[in-house]
DNA sequence: CAATAATGATGAGCGTGCATATCATCTTTT
DNA sequence: AAAAGATGATATGCACGCTCATCATTATTG
C-alpha cells in the first residue's frame, strides 16, 4: 500500500480543507471577512454572555492560547468587548457588541449555505450518516454536559 | 438553533483536530517528530522520485506555498534533496534520501496505529462507511486521475 | 495563616495554510 | 525571433493551532 490516498487522516484533512474553503467562499461572496473560528466564537458568545476566555475555548473545543489571539482580533474589530471579571481578576469576561450581533444576524445565511455546499456531493441520507458518524467518532454524547 | 455544535463544519473540524492530535501522540510516543504534512510529502516522494514541488503539492492536495515551507524544513533535516530540474530550470526536482526512507520505514507502524486510534469510537463497518462518505464528499472518484 | 498548587491569560516559538506579489523561466502567439 | 502570457518557486503578510514558559491571581493544604 504505502500511499496516502486511503489513510483516514488524509481523507479527514481533505474534508476539513473543503469545509474551510467553502466557508470562506460563501462568506466572502456575501461580503464578509470572517474565519470559522471567529464565527464560532461570536455565536457561542452571543448564547453565553459574560463567559471567560477559557470557558469559551472549552465550549468550542479550541486551545486557550489560540482563542486569546482570536479574541484580540475580534475585539480590535469591535465585535466584542473584553473586561476583567469581577469574580476573578485573572479572567477576562467577554461580551458581544451590537456590531457583533448585527454581523451574526447578517452572516448566518451565508454560513448555512456553506454547510450545505460542503456536503453537496452527498445525498440527504448520506449527510445524516456522515454527521452521525463524525459525532460518534469525536465522542459526542459521552460526558459532553460541559 | 443558532448553535455551533450541530454544524457540519464544526464536526469536521473536531474530527480533523482529533486526527492531528492522534497522529502527533502516536508518532511522538514512538520517538518521532513529524507532522502529517511532512509524512504525506515523504511518502508521496518515495513513490514518485524526482517530481517537482508543484506536482507534489497537487498530489497531496496542498497549496504550493505551503509545500515550499514544508520542503525547506524536510531538506534542512536531511530527509530529502532539492535540485534544479534538468528539463525546467524554474522547477525543483525532489528526491527522498536514505535517511528519509529509513524514517518512513520506522514511522509507518506508528502512523498506522494513529489511523486506527483516531477511529476507535467506531465499529469496523462504521469506519468503512465514514471513509466512503468522506471520499465521496471530497469528490474522490471523479477526474482524480491526476 | 503561610506555603503550595492550580488556574487564567499572555508572550515566544514553530509549523501549517492560504492570498498576493515578484522574479525567473518556459510557452505561445504573432 | 520579439511580445505576451503562463508557470515554478519564493517572499511577505495574516490567521490559526499548538507547546512551553511566565506572570498574576485564586484555591488548597498543612
Amino acid at each position: 500500500m504505502d500511499t496516502i490516498e486511503t489513510l483516514p487522516g488524509h481523507l479527514i484533512r481533505r474534508m476539513q480543507q473543503l469545509a474551510v474553503a467553502t466557508f470562506a467562499a460563501e462568506t466572502h461572496a456575501a461580503g464578509f471577512d470572517l474565519t470559522p473560528v471567529q464565527f464560532a466564537a461570536l455565536v457561542t458568545l452571543e448564547k453565553n454572555p459574560g463567559i471567560e476566555q477559557a470557558t469559551l475555548a472549552a465550549l468550542i473545543a479550541y486551545d486557550r492560547v489560540t482563542i486569546g489571539g482570536v479574541i484580540t482580533r475580534l475585539e480590535a474589530r469591535g465585535f466584542l468587548e473584553r473586561c476583567v471579571s469581577k469574580s476573578d481578576r485573572r479572567a477576562r469576561s467577554l461580551h458581544i457588541t451590537e456590531r457583533g450581533t448585527a454581523l451574526l444576524r447578517t452572516v448566518w445565511p451565508a454560513v448555512r449555505r456553506a454547510q450545505d455546499t460542503m456536503l453537496s456531493n452527498l445525498t440527504p441520507d448520506e449527510r445524516d450518516t456522515l454527521l452521525a458518524l463524525l459525532g460518534k467518532a469525536i465522542g459526542n454524547g459521552e460526558a459532553s454536559a460541559g
